[in-house]
Order: structure tokens, then sequence, then C-alpha cells
DNA sequence: TATTGTTATACTCTATAACTATA
DNA sequence: TATAGTTATAGAGTATAACAATA
């Protein structure tokens, strides 16, 4: 059987007004983007927030926790757990610099380092438009309208 | 001060390719939504899917339980809660059809209908441009996209 | 006094499996 | 045997507040 008919036909159910709502369908498409995540990768032991954050700090080394927290719009709650998981298994390393002991700054280890480059392709990649069928152009234009989006929300919460 | 600056130039981080990663993009854009959705709706005791699920009821009188959970992308574990809280507040009616005596079809009762008329406005206008800043056209083309991206999800899971 | 991060608690959403009742 | 829904349980993410250490 079809899955895609499935989801927009076969059922025919009315949603209206409701797929035009772009708080709807940002749900749906997560949940979406979720499933490929897992379908790709389940076999390895990583939350989709991981490897962002570990990316992060790669490009960012000596960044601050609650900065890192911020940027990725995490909880600096969730950020404590999530910071002591990635040094748990020796990913990243934690600092406490002399010139503000309540800060902590954070490095991908070596072995974090390797983990970034052996698995950049499979996650990065996962947004590759052979992944989601979505034309290079419509991909980019994605992208910026999500961006778009996020930014005028900041502005005006 | 202005946050969206503070969101995307203050901090300095440089996020690299993640910032064209539809996975990435799609987490902070529903973040983004749900703080705008608590930020309108707050003092409604309603959750985002709660509304969705009556609105589609109404469209769709007598809709069976598990295709509203399908069709909305929510768990029939979880669905089976949420109907429950719906009909403890008045809002829906639970039926069990004679053809098929392990089903439950749902409808709207009166207050449900009035409920839903009353904030359709607010939940479906939240979305509109006015709210997020995005033009009519791109607003338009984002829910193009991310329906696209979803149909292609699941016909490639 | 204010800031950075931690701990503790609770709630929502999700995932899974076992269960019932019906088919 | 298969399907529709329920219950129970656990996990992950989030929100909040209280807290310790430091500024």
């Amino acid at each position: 059987m079809n899955t895609k008919v499935a989801a927009t036909e076969e059922v025919g159910v009315d949603l209206g007004e409701l797929n035009q709502s772009i708080g709807f369908l940002l749900r749906v498409a997560q949940v979406s983007a979720f499933d490929r995540f897992f379908a790709a990768f389940g076999e390895i032991d990583l939350r989709p927030g991981e490897f962002s954050a570990m990316w992060v700090i790669r490009r960012n080394p000596g960044l601050r926790q609650g900065l890192l927290a911020d940027t990725l719009r995490i909880k600096a709650a969730h950020m404590t757990k999530m910071v002591r998981r990635l040094e748990d298994r020796g990913f990243i390393q934690r600092v406490i610099p002399d010139d503000d002991r309540r800060s902590v700054r954070l490095f991908l280890t070596s072995a974090g380092e390797k983990f970034v480059l052996a698995h950049r392709e499979a996650f990065l990649g996962q947004d590759d438009y052979h992944h989601h069928g979505l034309s290079p152009e419509d991909t980019a234009e994605l992208a910026r309208l999500l961006r778009l989006y996020v930014d005028n929300g900041d502005a005006t919460p």
C-alpha cells in the first residue's frame, strides 16, 4: 500500500484551515523529521540535540554553557544533564575559567572531534534534498522562511 | 534591548551548516510557535493539540478516534487521554456505534461547538501574517513546503 | 544584589507492551 | 487471528523554583 496516499487521501479527513496553519504544520513536520532521524540513526545512541550541541561547540571552542543553551533553545536545567551525558561519554570537556569561576566553558575532546567528523555527513546530510525529496531550491527557501519565522517571533514575543 | 538581535547576533555563536539544517530549524521554529501560542492563549486552559482535535471533529462529525489520532500524528495511547479530558470538560461526546462496538466515534457537543467558534479566530488567526510577520505569500509558501516535506517523509520513511 | 549553573520536582508528550472487547 | 481502544509504565523534553557559588 501507498503510505503517502494513506496520509493525505485514504482517510478522507477534512482539515479545513488547519492545513494552512503554520503551527500545526510545524508540529507535523517535526514528527516527520524525528521519524527520519531515528530511521537513519537509530543504531547510534545519540539524541538529535546532542549532535547539534557538539557541532556548535566544535565551531565555537570554549563556548559558555548557558550561551549554548540559549542558542539551541534548550533550557539551562536540561542543558546541565545533556552536558553531563556528553562528558560521561568522553565527547566534551568542561573547563571552569579563572576569570569567572561561576561559568563553565565547553570544549570537544579528541574523541568528540572524531565522533562529529565521523557522523557529520550523516547528521547534516539527513537534511539533504536526496533524503526529503525537496529540490535544493525548495530546501533553501524552506530554511529561509523558517529562519524568518523564528526571527520575527523573537522580535515580537 | 533588541531581542531579535540577541537571538541572531549578540551571541556571535557560529552555527555553520546547522543553520541550513531543516531538522534543526524545524525544532527552533516549533519552540517559537509554542511561545506564540502560550503568549496569546495562556489564560485559556487549552493545549495546542486540543483545539486541533476539536476543529477536525467539527468538520468530520462521527470521526473514529483512531483515525483522528493518525491524522493529527498523535499516538493512540495519548489520544485516549486527550479525548477523556475533552469529554470531561463537556466539549465532545463519545459514541459506540452498533455496527462496530470496538470503535469510538466522536462528536462535538453544543458547548464544544460554541468553544470552537469563540476561539476559531484566535487559534487559526495566530498563524496570520500579522502575528508572525511573514507576508501572505511567504506564509502560503512556507505552508506548501512544510506539507511537501511531510508528504515526502510519509512516502519514503 | 545579580548572575551562572545545579538540583529537585512535576507535567506533557511519546513509546511500548499487555490487556479487553469485539470482529 | 486481527482490530480498536485502554491501561500501565517508562523515558525524554520542558518549566519552575529553590539553591550554591561567585561576581
